[in-house]
DNA sequence: AGTCACTATATAACTACTTATATAGACGTC
DNA sequence: GACGTCTATATAAGTAGTTATATAGTGACT
């Protein structure tokens, strides 16, 4: 499960279950979403781990706010979710949220391993596709046709991009080491 | 469900679970994946449905394999599926198989439309991160502030590649018609 | 005064998905 | 001939995620 650590890893500040899905919706709604009633739970049993604390804080608007708070226990399982590297089975994009929380690592050679790892999928998914495209290009453009052309061009278009972004992101661990 | 959908969409060709399992290996992957354990249920569902038939065929190598073929009313459900356009909270890239299966609908408005839905919602997530990138950047750049601007970089170019592939479908339909 | 929108938490019911396991024939290889 | 791998279908058990609903206070608009 890795709404879990998603959690861990947004719960950088103190915040309560409501925060977390404003999260969800700026920013991070690129690569994960989630509705409050997967949140709230989720917390409970994070809490019931002990990987986070929570204190009952009055609110001026509406009823009082829970605000959760990681614990180091939280800090050590975020910690190993992001050492474990991407799953190979990912259909969600879990990976950008081991990207973005990386920091608490505390070593970019970790950071590096990973874009390393992404890279390498990130490309046989896309020499795949090449072969794909170049396939369905010799082929007679029926309607059909033109529309797997699309399909496949999509894939291609986004992971062009990503590999683009691996590149960019090594120069960028490069100038901060 | 749109597993359902997908699946209609595969059977343009009488195909068994196991062989519809290829087809998210190859080339479906980088948009969707499902496990044999939730095809054969599903396509079990599209019979009881009336989308799909199937018939039993002896296999030279291994058990007789069961072969689906989609029915009228099954590719009625699936242009139906394609009309109503992408979700707006669509965590999984349905919106891909949207646009490969678009041929039965044959109607290449129909795609041109799809393609102008999705280029308004990539354009406002891209807006988004557009903000919170330019954010980051006159923050100092802590180890912390580096990640999440790796992590806004990479929806960034994924972002972008998507906005180029709106452009690009829309050359591809203009000289198809 | 009534309705709507927003903050805030919570649970029930349902649907979707993954992991593990069972069965079984064909083919290759050690 | 024992073992591994591939084709092929199927189910059970568990986990993850969505949709609907209940509760409750605040502020703004009508």
């Amino acid at each position: 499960m890795s709404l879990s650590h998603i959690l861990l890893g947004l719960l950088e500040k103190p915040q309560s279950g409501y925060d977390l899905r404003q999260a969800f919706e700026g920013g991070a709604a690129h690569y994960w979403t989630a509705e409050l009633s997967q949140i709230y739970p989720a917390l409970k049993k994070l809490e019931t781990a002990g990987h986070v604390t929570s204190t009952e804080v009055a609110s001026q608007k509406g009823p009082s706010r829970k605000v959760y708070e990681r614990t180091e226990s939280g800090r050590d399982e975020l910690v190993a979710w992001i050492r474990t590297g991407p799953a190979e089975s990912a259909s969600r994009l879990a990976y950008v949220g081991q990207v973005e929380f990386a920091h608490v690592v505390d070593d970019l050679a970790v950071t590096s391993r990973l874009i390393e790892t992404l890279e390498v999928s990130f490309g046989s998914l896309h020499d795949l596709l090449v072969e794909v495209e170049a396939d369905l290009r010799q082929q007679t453009r029926t309607s059909q046709v033109l529309h797997e052309l699309l399909a496949v061009r999509l894939g291609l278009v986004t992971l062009r991009g990503r590999l683009e972004w691996c590149d960019d992101a090594r120069k960028l661990l490069k100038d901060a080491s």
